[in-house]
DNA sequence: AGCCCTGTCCTTTTT
DNA sequence: GGACAGGGCT
């Protein structure tokens, strides 16, 4: 080796992880000093490029562990670097301490000056949910038509302009008047009282009070630059301002910052993200190095071309030449059904085809043999993926699956943490650990039931409003309006929306008096005895023994094991997982933590199962075979989207699509239906304009539009007969079901597994044998959409057809011969 | 207090 | 098809 070589790059010529890069990707990860932007397209090895930069700054030992500062989105991606770095560096080199998203790395920062926000340390981070709660309350006080200005769209439009770093003060007057008859900003100024008085932020609040320290503490902030000389970041494309003003204090310092992202795939648009950074890059860090990384190493190239040439269709893209030295591959299949069942019902057969050709092929290759048996099956189902515009496609996918016995997983699905009974546990630890956690006290107060249900809390209210405050803020406040740090007493500017006392204090004092009826007052007494007697344990046992006293003594169990609705078993099951998941953490605060930020749990994973996911959640995945259905004009591109916000809208969307066909490796399947149920109502709907954008050459249009082709015989119509009463599902119950049942006259169970399905011709015939025209069958006619049969008579069918949204009746319905 | 019924509005996408 | 809120009833 050379020794003029400064030892910097005899490490670099040296590093074993160099040699596996082509030339792009190195120049991209040996780029160590000044702003460097990494245009990354799709499947060209970002993440390797990401993670083997990170590496070879601490090889080469450039930079300590604790020197860098990597920022994520999703906490997916901040665990699988530290898993890539480790696999590159050895064991214990995924160590790195400010590496996260950009709210946990927050967090940590604001944990530590948390005063300077007018926060003690010990602050909670509230999710969405409790968010809505509180504001709901506030909407209340300030006499607002609650109809007209929801809770949630006000959250919304809160986190629209936190996304934008605007604190009350900032909004655009124009913007605030639009809103809540002009009373938003009073609305937000109040929530952030009320946010401060409960100790807690909001995920946007994270970033915002970061950025406030940073700016009004130059102090602070060069602190920060010299112990965090590097940056780097992923996805830069999905930057909001919020994010970029964080980054860009954060950045002044070294100005050794590295951001990685494309353009072409920023699909958070709606979550302030401005594709804007990313295309002025070059101008906010002059003297940036840029480096295009367009081979593609994922996908063949049929799917390659179809994707770019899609892509192709969006303005003001950086643009990018992908290329592949696969071969073309299959070409990108796009197919027609009738509707969703017929989709779901496509896919399942696709998947097992699939999965029967692996299985085989698997069993007479040259593995096959004495030990075949041994070994695990190769994973067959885990290289499927289904990827659906919003989360609720997935139901019929679902269903279908459980019917065929295809194991799916649904990834970024329910979140464990946002089930009901996971929160309510939650609410019994947050309100031990701080009585003043109005919240959680309101969320548990009558969870079991104990007879302290509204009338109850409103007295407590009124009782914690209503007394001269005796509150006194531990610290100074810190006004979000003026930004100043106000000293006791309170400012004036306060609401009535905003109050000093806690529900805990308030409920002490209020059992004193007589204003509450006996039986509610002893069932509040004990209820905060039960909670000091819980604050007492937890210094003698821990987290996890608490938990599970509190669960037991409380009466949470019992209430759910008395509970005979079908779901109370794994809502069981949900707690006990938690305790245990607890059990990883060393403290209550620890654990609390993960759980305000992560909300994610390793649900084991590495089952051989199809993934079912959003096309959002699958960002940053692939996957050899790849469905992507419901290409139908208002589902995808989605007509909110566009409406909201026009061509941008319809853009971002095109984006999505093409994140979706760039995740498949080798055959991507698009599928749209002619007929689809929105809002429980049946809708004729037109393939997606994104079909009508893919080059002919790189795909297959096979559309078996009328799937069933309609009409057998003068009656046009298509049948799928349901076995009443049988199996799968038959003892769920829900309101609209039931009314349905109701409308059918029968108060029997139709039960929903399809028993047989199929034309006319096949339904009339076996109506013969008089098997499956039973009542609660359903429908389908060409004229009158979907119905089920009420009546049996012969060749007779009385048939309740539902139609925008009108019951019709269908006497003499004659069977096709 | 709490259950049940009925009417209304809805559904993107996530830290 | 379902969450949720409000009203009426037990």
């Amino acid at each position: 080796m050379d020794p003029n070589l400064p030892i910097s790059q005899r490490a670099s010529a040296a590093a074993p992880y160099l040699a596996k890069l082509n030339p792009e990707q190195r120049a991209a990860v040996e780029a160590l000093d000044g702003p460097v932007l990494v245009l990354a397209g799709a499947g060209t090895g970002k993440t390797r490029v990401l993670t083997t930069r990170l590496a070879h700054l601490l090889a080469t030992g450039r930079a300590k562990s604790w020197e860098v500062l990597a920022v994520t989105f999703t906490n997916k991606a901040s665990r699988e670097m530290r898993e890539r770095v480790e696999h590159l560096l050895g064991p214990g080199a995924g160590g790195i301490r400010w590496l996260g998203t950009f709210h946990s790395v927050s967090a940590l920062m604001l944990r530590k000056h948390a005063e300077l926000a007018g926060l003690k340390s010990s602050f909670t981070i509230l999710d969405t949910d409790d968010q809505i709660r509180l504001l709901k309350q506030i909407i209340e006080a300030e006499g607002i038509d609650e109809k007209r200005w929801t809770a949630r769209a006000l959250a919304g439009q809160i986190d629209a302009w936190k996304n934008r770093a605007l604190i009350p003060r900032d909004v655009p007057k124009g913007e605030a008047h639009a809103w809540g008859d002009g009373k938003a900003i009073a609305i937000y100024a109040a929530y952030q009282e009320r946010l401060k008085i409960l100790n807690a932020c909001d995920f946007g609040d994270l970033l915002l009070h970061v950025i406030d320290i940073f700016k009004t503490r130059p102090d602070v902030l060069a602190d920060y630059h010299r112990r965090l000389p590097y940056i780097m970041v992923d996805e830069y494309q999905d930057t909001n301002v919020a994010q970029y003003l964080w980054l860009r204090l954060l950045a002044q310092g070294s100005n050794n910052l590295c951001v990685v992202g494309d353009d072409d795939q920023s699909i958070y648009g709606w979550r302030g993200a401005e594709v804007d950074n990313i295309l002025r890059f070059e101008r906010d860090f002059p003297g940036a190095k840029v480096v295009r990384l367009e081979r593609n190493y994922r996908s063949t190239g049929n799917i390659l071309a179809a994707a770019s040439k899609l892509i192709d269709h969006n303005t003001g893209r950086l643009g990018k030449t992908l290329w592949t030295e696969d071969e073309p591959g299959d070409r990108v299949k796009v197919r027609g059904v009738w509707d969703g069942e017929g989709e779901a019902r496509l896919i399942g057969d696709d998947i097992e085809h699939w999965v029967s050709e692996r299985r085989e092929r698997g069993s007479s290759g040259p593995q096959a043999g004495a030990d075949a048996g041994l070994k695990a099956r190769a994973p067959v189902y885990s290289q499927c993926a289904v990827l659906v515009r919003a989360a609720w496609q997935m139901r019929a996918f679902e269903e279908r699956f459980l019917m065929l016995r295809i194991p799916y997983k649904v990834i970024g699905g329910p979140r464990f943490f946002e089930r009901a009974e996971v929160r309510d546990a939650h609410a019994y630890l947050r309100l031990i650990r701080s009585p003043d956690d109005d919240l959680a006290f309101e969320r548990i107060i009558n969870q079991p039931k104990r007879g302290l249900a509204d009338a109850t809390l409103k007295k407590l209210h009124a009782e914690a409003s209503a007394r001269t405050p005796t509150f006194k803020p531990d610290e100074p406040l810190f006004d979000m309006l003026t930004g100043e740090v106000t000293e006791y007493p309170v400012p004036e500017n306060i609401t009535a929306s905003t109050r000093f006392r806690s529900l805990t204090e308030a409920a002490r004092e209020i059992v004193k008096g007589d204003a509450l009826p006996l039986k509610a007052r002893t069932a509040l007494k004990g209820f905060l005895a039960d909670l000091d007697r819980w604050r007492e344990k937890r210094k003698q046992v821990n987290h996890v023994e608490l938990a599970e006293i509190v669960l037991d003594e409380s009466g949470y169990t019992e209430m759910l094991k008395n509970d005979k609705s079908p779901t109370a078993q794994t809502r069981l099951e949900n707690l006990k997982e938690l305790v245990q998941a607890m059990g990883h953490f060393d403290t209550l605060e620890a654990y609390l933590e993960h759980v305000e930020l992560v909300l994610d749990i390793d649900t084991g994973g590495g089952g051989d199962e199809v993934h079912l996911s959003t096309l959002h959640a699958a960002k940053g995945l692939e996957w050899p075979l790849v469905f992507l259905p419901g290409w139908e004009e208002t589902v995808f591109p989605s007509q909110r989207s566009m409406d909201e916000n026009g061509v941008k809208g319809l853009e971002e969307e095109r984006r999505l699509a093409y994140v979706g066909i760039t995740r498949a490796r080798q055959s991507a399947r698009i599928s749209f239906a002619a007929n689809r149920q929105i809002y429980g109502r049946w809708q004729n709907v037109l393939p997606s304009r994104f079909i009508d954008e893919l080059p002919e050459a790189n795909v297959d249009a096979i559309s078996e539009t009328g799937y069933g082709r309609g009409g057998v015989g003068e009656s046009g119509a298509r049948f799928e007969a349901y076995a009443p009463g049988a199996g799968f599902n038959s003892g769920y119950e829900s309101p609209g079901w039931k009314r349905a049942q109701d409308r059918m006259g029968e108060g029997k169970s139709f039960g929903r597994a399809p028993a047989i399905e199929g034309e006319a011709r096949l339904v009339a015939k076996s109506a013969d044998s008089d098997a499956k025209f039973a009542v609660g069958a359903r429908i389908f006619h060409d004229k009158f959409g979907y119905g089920r049969i009420r009546a049996v008579e012969g060749n007779k069918l009385t048939v309740a057809f539902e139609k925008a949204g009108e019951k019709k009746v269908i006497d003499s319905f004659v069977k096709a011969a």
